[in-house]
Parts: C-alpha cells; sequence; structure tokens
DNA sequence: GACAACTCCGTACGCCGTAAGCTAATGTCT
DNA sequence: AGACATTAGCTTACGGCGTACGGAGTTGTC
C-alpha cells in the first residue's frame, strides 16, 4: 500500500528538507532553541541516517525499511535515529526527495522540445528502476523538497520553450508524470515479481494461462477484445521491463502529439 | 507504500478470483480434497469477508485494515478468517477484484468513441474516489480477477469501433489507466489529507506557502518556471480533488487528441 | 561546583500477520 | 451404534513493527 508522506509536523519536515540548501537555517535540531549548546557531540547526521536509509531500501525494498534495520546498518539502535528525525514518515519524505538529488538543471531544448521531454522521461524511468520503493511513496504529497523540485522545474524549462496553449501545461505536466510513473511501476513489479518467484517470465505467463484456462474456460467469449489482446504471437516479448517501456514510449508519443508541434 | 499483490500461491488466489463465476469449480475450501465434507459447518462465506474488509477500508483506510479488524466487524477473530482465506495478501486481492464489481460491460460508441472513453475515464474515477485504498494496490499485478478484467474489456470495446492504428492500442490502453489512476490518487491523497489535518485547504496551502519562503527565500530565483505556475490567481481553486479532476480532463483531452479521431 | 540542556538509548507497550495446536463438530464406515 | 478421520473454530504465542517514556551520562554556562 502506498505510503503517505507529508503527515508530521509540517514546519519540521520542511526545515529538514530545505535545511542544507537554505542560507537562513544553518542546520540541525541542536540550533533549535536560540540558545548555546550543551550536551554531547553528536554522532549521527541526519545525511547518514537518510542514506542508511536508501541503501536498506534498495537492497531490501521498502517493506523490509525498518527503524530497527537503519539502526543496525548504522550501528546504533533504532531509538538513537529519532534525535535526529522525528518519525520514519518524515524519514521516507527525506529519502524521497534524496533520492531525486542531481538532476540536470536543464534539458537542451533547441528546436526540438520534443526529444527534451522524452529525455527528461528518460532520466526519470531510470531515476524509478533504480530505486523502485520511489513508486511506493505518494507522489501527491504536498511536502516538496529541493530536489524533486527540480525534478519539476526542469520539464516547465523545457515547455517554457514549446508555445503551449496555456491551458495545456498543467495537464500536460501532470500527464507526464503520471505516465511515466505508472509505466515504471509497471517494470519494476513485474521485475520483482519474477525475482521473487524465481521462474522466468515467459514460463509464468504460461502457467498463468493454463490456471486460467482450466478455471474460466469461458473467458475467450466473455472477453473477446483481452483475449485478442493477449494473444501471443510467435515474437512475444515476455520481459515485463521491456514491456512497459515500449508502452511508455508509445503513450508519450500519442500524449506529446496532442501537446507538442512535431520536432524537425 | 504500496501493496504488492498476486504473490500467494496463485492455483489458489486464482481459485478464489473466478470461483463463483466459473462452471467447473463449483467452490470452497471443503471441495479441496474430492471425497466428501466432514466437520462442522462454515459459519461464514469468502464474500461476507470481502465485504467487511471492504467496508474496513473504505471507512478506516487500508494502514488500519488488519486481520483483527475484519474479525471484529464479523463478530470472530483474525484467525476464523484463515479457514477461508490463505492470507491478508489474498485477501486484497480479492477486494479488489471485488471493488471493481458492477462495471458497465459495453459503453455505447456509436460515431463517438471519444465520449466513450471520456465516460469510461469517469466511471474508473468515481470507482477509485469511492475506494481511494484501490489506488494502493499495485495495478501491474498480472493475477487479474473478472471484474478488473471487465474493465480493461470494455475499454476495449470502445477502442475497437474507433480505427486506431493497431501498435497505438497497448500504450493508449497503458496511458489511459495510468492518467485515471494518477490523478485519482493525487486527488484523493489531497482529500485525505485535508480530512486529516483539518485544516482548509486555501489556509494549509498559503501557510506552507508561508513556510517556505522563510525557509528557502531563494525559491523564486531557483525555480522561476515552478514559481510562475504556482502563482495564485485570484480565482484559484484550492480544492484538490476538482484541481485533480481538471487536469486529468485535460490531460485526456491531449491524449485523445493524439489517439482519436475528433469527435463530431 | 552547580545546574541546565542535551544526546543516547534500554525498556516497554500495543499493534501487526500468522504458525501451531487444541477442541469440538460432523460425516463415513464398520 | 460406535469408531474414526476430517475439518472448522479458536486460543495462545512468536517475532516483528513504530515509538513513548524515562534514566544515564555528557557537555556547556554561570
Amino acid at each position: 500500500m502506498t505510503l503517505y508522506g507529508g503527515q508530521g509536523d509540517p514546519a519540521r519536515t520542511m526545515a529538514l528538507l530545505w535545511r542544507a540548501h537554505s542560507p537562513a537555517t544553518e542546520d540541525a535540531p541542536r540550533q533549535r532553541t536560540g540558545r548555546a549548546a550543551p550536551g554531547p557531540k553528536q554522532g549521527l547526521t541526519v545525511d547518514a541516517i537518510i542514506e542508511a536509509a536508501i541503501a536498506v531500501a534498495d537492497a531490501d525494498g521498502m517493506d523490509r525499511l525498518s527503524m530497527r534495520a537503519v539502526g543496525d546498518r548504522l550501528g546504533t539502535s533504532a531509538m538513537a535515529l529519532y534525535t535526529y528525525v522525528p518519525s520514519k514518515r518524515e524519514l521516507v519524505d527525506l529519502m524521497y526527495d534524496h533520492a531525486h538529488a542531481g538532476w540536470p538543471q536543464t534539458y537542451p531544448t533547441g528546436d526540438a522540445p520534443r526529444s527534451a521531454v522524452l529525455a527528461w522521461a528518460d532520466d526519470l524511468w531510470d531515476r524509478y528502476l533504480r530505486h523502485p520503493w520511489l513508486l511506493q511513496v505518494s507522489y501527491a504529497r504536498p511536502v516538496l523538497g529541493p530536489h524533486e523540485q527540480s525534478v519539476l522545474e526542469s520539464l516547465l524549462g523545457i515547455l517554457h520553450g514549446a508555445d503551449l496553449p496555456p491551458q495545456s501545461l498543467r495537464p500536460g505536466v501532470s500527464a507526464l508524470f503520471h505516465l511515466v510513473r505508472g509505466a515504471a511501476q509497471t517494470a519494476a513489479e513485474g521485475r520483482a515479481a519474477a525475482a521473487a518467484t524465481g521462474t522466468s517470465d515467459q514460463q509464468w505467463w504460461t502457467e498463468r494461462s493454463a490456471l486460467l484456462a482450466r478455471l474460466a474456460p469461458d473467458f475467450a467469449s466473455r472477453f473477446p477484445h483481452s483475449t485478442a489482446l493477449g494473444g501471443a504471437s510467435s515474437d512475444m516479448d515476455y520481459d515485463p521491463v521491456r514491456q512497459a517501456r515500449r508502452a511508455l514510449d508509445g503513450g508519450l508519443r500519442l500524449l506529446l502529439d496532442g501537446l507538442l508541434p512535431p520536432d524537425d
């Protein structure tokens, strides 16, 4: 199920999200009271925690991400993290933003906004497949961090050059995000399913068909169009990542036909 | 985080999914051994469990859906459910399919496939907003039940009439699903956030802006396009559901411009 | 030297999914 | 009628989770 973000204390979360990037708030829980700073030195940093958490999620998946697991990786306990991070939810928010770091500031457009959009989508697709747990964090979250913001900003930069009808901008942006995200999710989950069950994609698919044929022998007559669509041609590609990627490319083509003038 | 479905024993899951709809397997765990049926009468049914679980998810959200909660609602314990359903994962799969029940078999197309697609998308949007937890179940799941299958089948029926280039069919279908699902997710989560915090959408938005202005005073110069996009006009609509719906309508328009000939 | 502020973190609580196994009910077979 | 295999229902319990709470130890200021 989707993990909803942005639910803790918004001020605290946003301070953490924008902390290093803002000239105003230098850093740290330490600074919260305006006064000095007694007490032991801090042994961890928020960034170290974020990176450890991302490492856990990348390696073992979001299901296995727990405060205890992050603590283990850092050689401490789960509770030690709570000095730096108010809760797991906030940590996920921070992970989410951090995983979008290093995004290109701009994409070369020239006279070809279409290929720039495709490059942007390709980068986002890569990012999602590299950190599939990103797709399990709600993207309707309203607490945006600086790195996520860059992803949006770079797309807007591309579209700014193309002369869109102004009322197409917002829907176009939403649609592009939804398409990439949806396709990447399909790909990531197909890949994960194959890895989890250990059966090849083709093998798995034929087993499923046999089962369906037995349980629902009238399938073909009840769902003729689905049957036609699923009809396996001999050169069928069972790899879920390639399938999803092809669907994404096609979907982007259709959408951009409606959105942009053709590159030339 | 997204709950991955379709991971239990596929044969058992599919038998449950297609059970009532198939002439072959009459029903029930009872029947699994070919032999007769000693032991106490069964006091529950799979359908009752599914419906109770959906009621819990509708009322309290997916986070609060637990086997114990479903058991409580049925006046029994959590463990009593395991006679009927192999695990929570399978139960979620069954819930997912069941929540798509009653889908229109066909949409009137006439010469207007475009409006038929829009009606289909509208129905799906409604369904998602009525059962927002559906959006937290992965839709890349390959174990399809009969009701989900009808959703796809009806769309294919519409598109069959329009003469699409054949290579546009799959990407078009994927894109339509992704658009509706993405928009509904944005809407549902915005709605949930407003309900959870108790602040009005407008109030919440202005607080967020003030916070951002303080933490990242250089926001406008670093993200000029985002700033321009977010620029609040006086007649701005803060309601997240309406916003997402408008984005969906616009996105569908763009996509269908690329996909279909205009209705007339 | 006193004290306040702070970090660190062990313990514990109430959740969760579900494995294991007992009890009692029911059918078939002798 | 009685024996017995099979099954549903359910209790108990285990190992996980997020995190509240509070004690212990460390560091700065007065």
